[in-house]
DNA sequence: CCAAATCTTGACGAATCCCTGACGCCGAGG
DNA sequence: CCTCGGCGTCAGGGATTCGTCAAGATTTGG
């Protein structure tokens, strides 16, 4: 097991060695890969290709400046998060408000602990921001597989894990055809032990939560589907 | 280089032209993308697909009101920051107050400088509160991951180790649903040797040290998970 | 080495959920 | 128009799941 990607790897370019060495001891320490790039070519490329979770940049680097990687990784598409290091106050101004879309900042000296606490932040943040984006929306429904959350027109729903189990999987397939078999195995489990009309009365208690708005229909002698139009 | 991509794209949901030109100009000029969308409906999928920075809403909408789309994307748990626009005064007491979400508010007729600085401030406000502090803050309650501190309502509160790892680890990962497996080989390690029941006469003492703040929902037959609503 | 705190386990009860079977309606096909 | 099979509906028994408690095991601190 390789002890670098537990938690994913951190980018870090800074030439000053006594810098990126205590960064490397505290964020490997917490579970963090680390990658050392000393000179802002070496650290572009390596942003490009090493996919880190986070990108920590300072401001003054040899060959290109910090804030010149972050907006040329930005007008890429590359959303990484990116906390810039900088020594001089004077500097911030030039990376906060958002201007180079940096996620944060910290002034030199910085204690260890600080630098570790918004890093983890920063990436729980970019986390966040990620995953919240997996809802399934089909007309006023909307399914989160990761809160495992339903609302319907804007009111939230209850369901039991059978029922948004069996929706998400419509959900999932909106439009597909699928049958009481294939559900049974999909969503109930690889060897499901139970008969096929169990299938209706959980459509038929999803159906009930959601009210005209379910977007479940039924195909006569096939099985059931999500869709708008019913 | 795209210039819409720099700072992030502002989606304006605006159905009188004069209005939302200007909001354009302005805002591209500041280095904004900016999408405009003229009817309710297609401003709430917009809203879904686009991930804006920020969301410029009119409270007089055709097709769907402002307020109603705000609260769609907030029970769907999408809460990137929202100013409403609005024409009468007596309209501003619907959306202030926070119920409905909202981040700020503008009155016409506004000044485009007057926008452009609401909007800024609030896309920073937004960054900031996700990453500046470094303490995970739900509701009443707040895990402090660096001086493993927990206040409640501002009350300081002990937790044992196990207690305290195991509420910031669902803090972290706030809204997403962990099983109990997942808690523990991520909160007790990788091989965890417990039964999975442990978690729950866990998860019951943290419970009852946070009273009633507690944000720990269980999730009947998948597990448990931080948040708010209960 | 002892004592206190913490962690884990097992059992039990209450609440909830799941499956089944029966009944009746409805659409398809003759 | 009639028949038949698929589907919606309902309610009850059986099975899970979770909260709670207490006791034993383990760790921590002195």
């Amino acid at each position: 097991m390789s002890p670098d990607s537990v938690k994913g790897l951190i980018l870090v370019v800074e030439d000053e060695r006594a810098i990126s060495d205590l960064l490397r001891l505290y964020l490997s320490r917490e579970g963090f890969g680390v990658q050392v790039e000393s000179d802002g070519v070496a650290g572009l490329s390596a942003a490009r290709t090493l996919h880190p979770v986070a990108i920590i940049l300072d401001v003054g680097l040899p060959s290109m400046d910090g804030t010149e990687i972050c907006r040329k990784l930005r007008a890429e598409g590359n959303w990484t998060p990116v906390l810039f290091c900088t020594a001089r106050d004077d500097e911030v101004d030039r990376v906060v408000g958002l201007e180079l879309g940096a996620d944060d900042y910290i002034t030199k000296p910085f204690s260890p602990r600080e630098v570790v606490a918004r890093v983890k932040a920063v990436v729980r943040r970019a986390v966040q921001a990620a995953s919240s984006t997996g809802a399934l929306v089909l007309g006023e429904v909307s399914v989160d597989p990761v809160t495992r959350r339903v609302t319907v027109a804007g009111e939230q729903v209850q369901l039991t894990a059978t029922e948004f189990d069996l929706l998400e999987h419509l959900m999932a397939n909106q439009g597909r055809v699928l049958s009481r078999e294939q559900l049974l195995s999909e969503v109930w489990g690889y060897a499901a032990i139970v008969g096929t009309r169990t299938v209706d009365v959980h459509v038929a208690q999803v159906r009930a939560k959601l009210g005209d708005h379910s977007p479940i229909r039924t195909v006569r002698g096939v099985g059931y589907s999500a869709e708008l139009e019913p």
